[in-house]
DNA sequence: AGCTAATATGTAACCGGTTACATATTGATC
DNA sequence: GATCAATATGTAACCGGTTACATATTAGCT
């Protein structure tokens, strides 16, 4: 393996003096530099980066813990996260967590050994700073997309509730007064701050809440579809649904179809974070615009901020209601 | 830091002694572990892995080189390399590389930098290994998914020909003879292989090629719109079509619908991949299933195989037709 | 007890860079 | 020419583990 070591010798100088005429090409001579560039040359050598980190105790290496990647939306936001990360020479270890508490813990026990210096947390936080990280140690991390309330750490968010509203009032604009949720999992902060946003709308509207139509999914478009034909079969069904993600929305408006109905005349969707197919769906979908890269790219940002000790805020992000097709005036 | 030479001092023995005691449980004696392990956990040690990998010359993290994570297709290949890395305890260093050959080439060297210990490609292979790496540097490699037929580096793939035969066939028996082709990038050979299986039915059914009925596109869903509005506006528009993409199929029967036509009864649509929106779409989408989480587990075990020098044959993953809604019988 | 072999532990070199500190060289000023 | 500062380069310690080799201890056997 040609080294530091070799690169010296070949030159005619000290390792030191290859080190910094590569780092730091100012304090050498030039002539100097230029022996040394052409030995680097001559060797073929690339330094070992592993012992640049180990010296430096740095990895450049960034923890994205994602709930899957398999989601669309995420998808995007881990693209957002990759190309700001590569920007500033950070590099990402992806880990699809599915959920799993434990492996959140395992990975982001990745910075504590080491081999990462930060970590991007996607899902709302948990509490493994708590129980597997003793002696106070925080770690760097940023919480993205699903936040809590309570975050320990910086968060960059979407201001869901109000989010939630718009969209609940688009509909109720429509003439709906019978508006089903398909929300995501329980204990989702997520869900509860949309599920205020909704219920801010209705009671604005002076309608009263009605928990029949609220309907648990997990976000993905089976849950969709199976949501939505709980609520179909109801003896008096929404007239309207807002889906808590796009890829529900999708599985709904199938299972709507599948029941002999049509989207958006006997039942208007609508669904939130406007992935690539929202407008590609029949009937092309109503839904709030999330700027996914965007999420990644500030959560990068704000990450290596921490890293460098500097000082971060808390973000809200802009959202915005697209208006297509699978939203139409009530009929009934 | 609480690292090996406190532990030690802790336990009252030497720091070589710690080391075996963790790493060789059975050469030391019960009695000197056990002091060990206690001082161990007083002192919160977990090792530094950055200096046991830059010691072992091992980083045990893997290079991803992906085309665009937001296909789903990817996703879901990523999605089974990483649950195969992680039960192997190797990290997955993502890549997107947005089909950028520098950016490749730039992600492949965080294996000759030594941050990395191979890659896996999922895209065609490109010169790099010509160019960026001298001195005969083979690097551990493999290729899967879009391969060449002279990949410099084992590989897992479909056979893509035949299936593309198999969903030709398909829609030949359905009565269409008219059967136009929504292809990948020009220069993949994903593509080429297809338009081989395509080919090769239209060959066995009489069926003469008609070059008017092939339009690239580029996986996307909005290049699947655009090049089924070329379709539909020729003079004989096809009676089917073939993607070589769900996500282009999407796109495809979006724009057959916004041209007042009918799918299926108008334009049979047939896709490929089997990503979790086929089966949602309106109509669902009969297309080819590919074993992507099987593509992303083969290829992380054949890597690692090379990285423990052993021998690995190329693969190649079964197929199957799927038979949904979007296909029917030709009425004219 | 005396000898050999097996087991347990310690010492220190090593991986490949970085960098504090020491030393050598050059240049400027009086 | 002497003095001092600025610049250039070299020496060696260091990061935190691993492991070859040396040494100490114990066990087994005659």
């Amino acid at each position: 393996m040609t080294n530091i070591r070799k690169v010296a010798e070949l030159a005619g100088v000290s390792v030191a003096t290859v080190s910094r005429a590569l780092k730091l090409p100012d304090i050498v001579s030039p002539a100097t530099r230029e022996k040394v560039l052409k030995a680097v040359d001559q060797a073929g050598y690339q330094p070992n980066l592993m012992a640049v980190q180990f010296r430096s105790q740095r990895t450049y290496n960034l923890v994205v813990l994602v709930p899957t990647i398999a989601n669309t939306f995420f998808a995007q936001v881990i693209s957002g996260i990759q190309e700001a990360a590569q920007e500033r020479g950070y590099g990402v270890l992806l880990c699809n967590t599915l959920g799993n508490e434990a492996m959140e813990t395992q990975y982001a026990s990745l910075v504590t050994t080491r081999q990462a210096d930060g970590v991007i947390q996607l899902r709302a936080f948990n509490p493994f700073s708590e129980n597997a990280f003793p002696a106070g140690a925080a770690l760097p991390m940023i919480n993205a997309c699903e936040v809590m309330g309570d975050a320990p750490c910086p968060t960059v968010k979407l201001d869901n509730r109000a989010a939630a509203r718009e969209v609940t009032e688009h509909l109720i604009a429509l003439g709906h007064r019978r508006i089903g949720m398909i929300k995501g999992p329980r204990r989702s902060p997520l869900t509860f701050d949309r599920q205020q946003g909704y219920q801010d709308a209705l009671s604005a509207a002076g309608i009263p809440l009605d928990e029949r139509l609220l309907c648990p999914g997990d976000f993905t478009p089976l849950s969709g579809y199976q949501a939505a034909g709980t609520l179909v079969a109801l003896p008096e069904p929404p007239t309207a649904i807002f889906c808590e993600s796009d890829e529900m929305a999708i599985g709904a408006m199938s299972r709507i179809k599948d029941a002999g109905l049509r989207v958006p005349d006997d039942i208007s969707v609508a669904g939130f974070d406007d992935i690539a197919f929202a407008c590609y769906s029949d009937p092309p979908l109503t839904t709030i615009a999330q700027p996914a890269e965007a999420f990644g790219r500030e959560a990068v940002a704000m990450l290596i901020k921490v890293l460098e000790g500097r000082q971060v805020n808390n973000l809200v992000l802009p959202h915005s209601l697209v208006s297509r097709k699978s939203t139409a005036q009530c009929r009934y």
